[in-house]
DNA sequence: AGCTATCTTTAAATTTTCTTTAGATTTAAT
DNA sequence: ATTAAATCTAAAGAAAATTTAAAGATAGCT
């Protein structure tokens, strides 16, 4: 599950991002308008996390755009201000639900999973690519009808790959974004290689291909093609 | 066994929480339309009790939203009015019963241990996985046609895996199921380890399969494939 | 009050996962 | 073809999560 968390307070936003990649979210960050804007013109998210008041810009346009080019795409709204007009206002234009600060995380993430519950009455359960089957709401992956017993990091890491098919991932953006930016990047990859090598293997295991393409000297791309 | 309180009169809400928690159910409070309208999308109740005049809204529309969305939830108004028109009214749109202000603790006590009993003679008595059998209706459960004697905790916890099986329950939840949302979950996974091993033991001694199989890193998961 | 059940806390043992290490292999550049 | 750097791989060591048993606290009952 990928989301883009657009929020200017940057503590906020690292507290979100981090206790949101802890429950195996794939998230994405945006601080002020115009980089929101180009991720969400480039990307895909199954959810977006927006704040109203965001400097150049507003969070209500970005909701316009994702009306208009991601319908499918979940809208929660974060907001400093609770009076009813806002309220109104936000739900009115199309988001799904609508949170104001303070909250606290653990109810952030209840409404994230009430609102995916939500969509996924309406659209499928489960991503499959091929024949890989991840069911992330309970953290099952399946080859070929035959269940993998993957490890936290291991989920983590196909759960980024397939999040990300077809795009090429830099080792750094892997690292950052199974251990958090504080990672000593220096020449440490042999921990990427490790996690890498396990995953590779069972899924080959239960006659899975080997979708992991190496890009040699810049990192790894998930993809059936080539 | 969660309940859901929602009452505005402040005093009586606190009475009534305190009662029932002695009595062992695990209780949370609304105490106006938006609030309960919020928990009741989010969480899940055994019972709700609806106190039809609430600020913010009707407590009709609530028993509405109870009945469209979570079906299995029993529904009991609360009500300053003992007028016929009320009664009918409460009870022809779905509630399962009604009670009048003012009303002794016990009698409520009553009234929900008789609704409990309805709704489980409604569904199946017996719940069966295999050799583990489950009758909620006097917190029996066999194994093998040899009863086991499970502790409250032990009983909920059994319920909590078999109303799920085949599904991962991660330890947040089963936490929250079983101590309600207001429970510390920073670190103290320690009584869930606890009542787990006790529960396994208990099945095992009798028998009886090991259903419950851990999900390293995440939670648990019950059930027979795998 | 004192007894008994149950629940919670604690701490050590065990298991699983993560990280490190080092030698083998592959790749890209000369 | 040779070389150096990057990646793969397996195995060992370290760290983290879970299991387990037992002691301490709490609540209900007589």
């Amino acid at each position: 599950m990928k989301i883009l968390i657009i929020e200017d307070e940057i503590e906020l936003l690292d507290a979100i991002c981090g206790y949101l990649s802890k429950e195996n979210y794939v998230c994405e960050t945006a601080s002020d308008y115009s980089s929101a804007e180009e991720k969400l013109e480039l990307y895909h998210y199954d959810i977006a996390l927006v704040d109203i008041t965001i400097p150049g810009g507003s969070g209500l346009q970005l909701i316009e755009l994702l009306k208009n080019k991601h319908s499918d795409t979940g809208i929660l709204i974060i907001s400093a201000k609770n009076s009813l007009d806002d309220k109104i206002n936000g739900l009115e234009i199309g988001a799904d639900d609508y949170l104001t600060k303070p909250f606290h995380l653990a109810e952030l993430n209840a409404r994230i999973k009430s609102l995916l519950r939500r969509r996924r009455f309406e659209g499928a359960t489960k991503i499959i690519f091929n024949e890989i089957e991840i069911n992330p709401e309970n953290n099952q992956v399946r080859v070929n009808d035959k269940t993998l017993f993957l490890t936290k990091k291991e989920f983590e890491l196909i759960n980024f790959f397939v999040a990300n098919k077809n795009r090429m991932l830099t080792k750094e953006s892997i690292a950052e974004h199974l251990w958090g930016d504080d990672i000593d990047l220096a020449d440490n990859f042999a921990f990427i290689y490790t996690h890498i090598n396990n995953l590779r293997k069972k899924i080959m295991k239960k006659g899975g291909k080997d979708y992991i393409k190496t890009v040699y000297g810049m990192g790894y791309k998930f993809s059936d093609k080539l």
